[in-house]
DNA sequence: GCGTCCAGGTCTACC
DNA sequence: GGTAGACCTGGACGC
């Protein structure tokens, strides 16, 4: 029987967790199970000590609770990941003032929006990324769905998210074949091996002093990688000057903005233009501001 | 049942 | 730098 520790952590003042949670798609692929019932975010982390744990996050009204099932836990490294997860410690004052007096905008401070859920780790992020790209959500789902159950580690009844070690570890065929990755296969390969071995380091963009332009040309050196997904993932690192855009988020700019009729990308990027730096959430809370109406 | 299109794009070759 | 065509998959759709 495994060992139930549970843990409280400050709230930011300005923070709303169902919207983080569900800000986007993450919160449906595995190892990310959310509990809409009671409103509960389960995952499985690194314990810090080698092994992996499973923890829930819920909303504790005055704190953020945090519940970790596991022998050897680290709670610093627990906290360290909650708090990367769902962003405590990025700052959106700068954001949140510049739209307190925007026409179409104006909502988004007062309901804290604009926290984009993300994995414990940059790689998961990527990895992810590269399923949503040129395929279905429910493609995306299906694949990251193979990569947890057929390469996780298992933790109790759940998985964690595959280590670059075990991604590399096995051959193109398993990708194409089990994963069902398709063209995507080669590039998992090569990356995960890259990571592996220690030549490419994606929790270091974290922390890169790279200005987002050089930044973005180093992670679309990662093939697989073009335009939309290192945008996307810029946007997860908490660098949001690109818009990221994607056919869904295309269609929903027309719907909203052009009567449904298509028009040209540098009309989106001029729509956003004046949100400098944060354009990129700009857009993600434009078109999103009905999900929870 | 079968063919076609498309979905939270990217890569390569070519101009 | 811009563009065309190929690339895996599976679900939706029309016939």
């Amino acid at each position: 029987m495994s060992k139930v520790q549970r843990l409280k952590m400050a709230k930011p003042a300005k923070f709303d967790f169902i919207r983080t949670v569900q800000s986007h798609g993450w919160f449906d692929l595995l190892p990310f199970e959310f509990d809409e019932e009671r409103a509960k975010l389960s995952f499985v982390a690194g314990s810090g000590v080698g092994t992996f744990v499973k923890c829930s996050v819920a909303d504790g009204g005055e704190t953020i609770t945090v519940e970790v099932v596991g022998d050897e836990v680290n709670r610093a490294e627990i906290e360290r990941q909650v708090r990367h997860i769902l962003r405590l410690d990025e700052s959106f004052e700068l954001f949140y003032g510049m739209l307190e007096a925007d026409k179409v905008l104006h909502w988004v401070p007062s309901r804290s929006s604009g926290r984009l859920l993300r994995s414990p780790t940059v790689f998961e992020d990527l990895v992810k990324t590269i399923c949503t790209t040129n395929c279905s959500w429910a493609m995306t789902k299906i694949m990251v769905t193979n990569l947890v159950e057929k390469l996780g580690e298992p933790v109790g009844n759940r998985r964690a998210f595959p280590t670059p070690e075990v991604m590399a570890s096995v051959p193109l065929e398993f990708y194409k074949d089990e994963i069902r990755a398709g063209y995507r296969s080669a590039y998992f390969v090569e990356l995960a091996g890259r990571v592996a071995a220690g030549e490419l380091l994606p929790e270091g963009w974290l922390t890169s002093v790279l200005t987002t332009a050089e930044l973005k040309k180093e992670i679309k050196q990662v093939k697989g990688v073009g335009d939309y997904a290192a945008e996307n993932l810029l946007k997860l690192l908490g660098r949001y000057d690109g818009l990221a855009l994607d056919s869904w988020l295309r269609a929903q700019f027309y719907k909203k903005h052009c009567a449904g009729a298509a028009c040209d990308d540098k009309k989106i990027a001029k729509h956003y233009h004046h949100f400098g730096e944060w354009k990129g959430l700009a857009i993600w809370c434009d078109m999103t501001e009905d999900w929870f109406e």
